[in-house]
DNA sequence: AATCTAACCTAATCAAATA
DNA sequence: TATTTGATTAGGTTAGATT
């Protein structure tokens, strides 16, 4: 679909990632899930990512400013009046985890070095982190929230004010021997967004045509969001009796959801993509091979001399 | 300009893997 | 069993898109 409607083609390239733009449809059926339950396992959530097309740990971050706003309001709300709060909430059983992600020495390593560097990497070399260690993006964004609450050293004076308002004209990473676009590790566009504008840290862009960028798989051979490499046959993990009660899985994508929809009171016209096409997702993409062993080693090596972006 | 909300953050905590 | 560390949460801030 469309640049997640972003109506320009080319957007001004900060550090964050581009801000997604959830179509009506999605949000609809998000919002309709939510009522379900604010509390999605990974299972659910992945099975969301794929149907709705957006990358997972977007998914996620929707859960958490959703269930941010609606506990927001529902004080306001109960403040006045008792108008209905979230409500939502059958009590459910806590689904599933994300299956806790072994990071190696190797790629421990790596995150090291660029912490080292930078304890805030922006969205360009948090993706360049995911290519070079084959984690996703969205790991090593934890992964540096870990470090920092448990390695505190000197902070940045208000949040995102040095870094990420300031950042360095070029603070992408370059890999000597990497030919071109791989060593700057453009902007993720927002999954889905056939993303034919790359923004590139230091403001360029570069047009390399389309595809289905999966949150930092753009050019992330290793993984999309949730690589093969720790995939499991989830069973949709207990959404709610009504959502998990029958699952297909290999059934048309759109299973998931028209249950969701068939089990709340949605208006039609917020889910007309249930009788359209679902995106195809899926496409194991024509994602690269994860870096060989030896390449892994090859590029360890030189990242000892190579520049990686200061505070 | 005001509003809405995705993206990002910290701090606290849970929980899996391991010494 | 204690420790380490990845995953998740609540709740706050920042900034891009929309009104």
């Amino acid at each position: 679909m469309a640049p997640t409607s972003t109506s320009r083609s080319f957007l001004p390239c900060g550090s964050r990632r581009r801000r997604l733009v959830l179509k009506q449809t999605q949000q609809g059926a998000l919002q309709a899930l939510f009522q379900q339950n604010p509390y999605p396992g990974i299972a659910t959530r992945e099975r969301l990512a794929r149907e709705l097309d957006i990358p997972e740990s977007r998914i996620q971050v929707w859960f958490q400013n959703q269930r941010t706003r609606q506990l927001r309001q529902s004080r306001l709300g109960s403040a006045k009046s008792h108008r209905e709060g979230p409500s939502h909430g059958q009590e459910q059983p806590p689904e599933g985890r994300r299956k806790r992600t072994s990071i190696s020495p190797s790629q421990t390593s790596i995150l090291l070095q660029a912490f080292e560097k930078n304890r805030f990497p922006n969205i360009a070399t948090r993706e360049h982190l995911a290519r070079l260690t084959g984690l996703p993006e969205s790991r090593i964004q934890v992964w540096f929230q870990n470090r920092r609450a448990r390695h505190p050293g000197q902070r940045r004076s208000g949040p995102m004010k040095d870094l990420e308002a300031h950042p360095k004209p070029s603070p992408h990473v370059t890999v000597p021997g990497e030919p071109g676009p791989l060593a700057g590790v453009p902007e993720a566009g927002p999954s889905g967004s056939n993303c034919t504008a790359q923004c590139w840290s230091d403001g360029s862009q570069l047009v390399i045509g389309t595809g289905q960028a999966q949150d930092g798989a753009v050019l992330q051979p290793a993984h999309a969001e949730t690589p093969g490499w720790q995939q499991q046959a989830h069973p949709t993990a207990g959404l709610s009796a009504v959502l998990n009660s029958q699952h297909q899985p290999s059934a048309e994508a759109s299973s998931f959801l028209e249950e969701l929809f068939s089990a709340t009171d949605m208006e039609e016209d917020t889910h007309p993509f249930l009788s359209g096409r679902l995106p195809q997702e899926d496409a194991p993409g024509p994602l690269e091979a994860p870096l060989s062993e030896e390449e892994f080693q090859a590029l360890l090596a030189m990242l000892h001399d190579s520049t990686w972006p200061q505070d």
